[in-house]
RNA sequence: GCCCAGUUAGCUCAGUUGGUAGAGCAGUGGACUGAAAAUCCACGUGUCUCUGGUUCGAUUCCGGAACUGGGCA
């Protein structure tokens, strides 16, 4: 079997994915398909970090900027997306760069998770939630043992929401999410990848991420949330759950101070940072591109990244 | 210069009626298969500022020093 090609460049926020990964598609030939949650969505600019259109160089961008935010997005929604893009990508006879640090979306485009299609069963949901309230973590668990208790066990009971979506999936397809999870977790990759993990020195790293956030917020982040706010898009959204926009709609909201509302997203982005390079540790075959140990210079990185390519047969020597 | 208060974990502070100490925040590690920028779990040894004294024993009581804050000249 002839599998296809694909690159990915991911990494903790803000540690400079955005402007490599120009740099690699210009040199390679690749077009970018982005794996980020929030960037996809239409008016969630600066909070996002979203490329500007001049940053981009001529580089094909898929998957940002194409979602109102009203739309609910996901890993599924995600995926469909996603190989859509390749196929176009493909057919140009470029390489795909998937460029985001969102690792839950990557691993489904790398293993090819099946997803399959579901009817949105918004009201058994909020039955569930209901329960929980009512009831207790503990009952919603015990619930979940009954039909499921793989999932029951792994899952701690305090988590509701992945303890709701394990009880969701078993009234759907009648059989245990757990079942499920273990069939594709073993499949095998249809691509032949190359994955890099851009990092740096925590210190640094978390230096700036406040940075950034202060600069968002120079750059009229408070401004981009009211008018988001204007339109309609409110706090309940999947969309402003995003890091940035949940704690500037409190603080619209007369809820914190300025100064505590930018605290608040310094160190959400941090945590968020913290939980993205667990994911990747734990991902088998990464590439990790510690900027350090490249004097921070773009031209080492890329001529490592380069080789590895060759290493995996994506480029010709 | 004098008077008062303080000095305990990276930070803010609690506490030990004398038996070497604990919260919050920060930080760290982990989980994750249709909300993932979401959600959830676990992790606390630090010359208790220094130095004499009392005591079987002092971070705790007493004296002195240093530093910090406030007040008075």
């Amino acid at each position: 079997m002839n599998k296809k090609n694909l690159v990915v460049l991911t990494g903790p926020t803000a540690v400079g994915k955005t402007d490599l990964s120009v740099k690699l598609a210009q040199k390679f030939n690749m077009e970018i398909v982005s794996a980020d949650s929030i960037q996809v969505y239409k008016y969630m600019d600066i909070g996002s970090a979203k490329v500007r259109p001049e940053e981009m160089k001529g580089i094909k961008h898929y998957l940002v900027d194409e979602l109102d935010p009203k739309v609910d997005f996901n890993v599924a929604v995600f995926k469909e997306m996603a190989y859509k893009a390749f196929d176009e990508i493909y057919a140009k006879g470029k390489i795909p760069l998937i460029v985001g640090g969102t690792g839950f979306y990557i691993q489904a485009l790398l293993k090819d998770v099946n997803f399959e299609e579901e009817d949105g069963d918004t009201e058994y949901r909020a039955y569930l939630e209901q329960l929980a309230k009512d009831n207790g973590a503990h009952y919603l668990n015990c619930m979940l043992a009954e039909v499921d208790k793989v999932s029951a066990e792994k899952i701690h009971e305090n988590n509701i929401k992945r303890t709701i979506r394990a009880l969701e999936f078993f009234k759907i397809h009648g059989y245990p999410i757990s079942a499920h999870n273990e069939k594709e977790m073993n499949s095998e990759s249809p691509f032949n990848y190359a994955y890099f993990v851009l990092n740096d020195l925590r210190e640094l790293l978390y230096k700036r991420i406040n940075m950034r956030v202060d600069i968002m917020e120079k750059e009229g982040l408070i401004d981009e949330v009211k008018h988001l706010r204007e339109m309609g898009y409110d706090r309940s959204l999947v969309s402003m759950q995003g890091i940035g926009y949940k704690e500037v709609c409190a603080y619209i909201d007369g809820e914190m101070t300025l100064d505590k509302t930018l605290e608040l997203i310094k160190k959400e982005s941090r945590h968020f940072a913290k939980r993205q390079l667990t994911w990747f540790r734990r991902e088998k075959d990464v590439i990790w591109v510690n900027k350090n140990e490249f004097d921070y210079s773009d031209d080492k990185i890329l001529e490592y990244i380069g080789t590895k390519m060759q290493e995996k047969g994506i480029i010709a020597c």
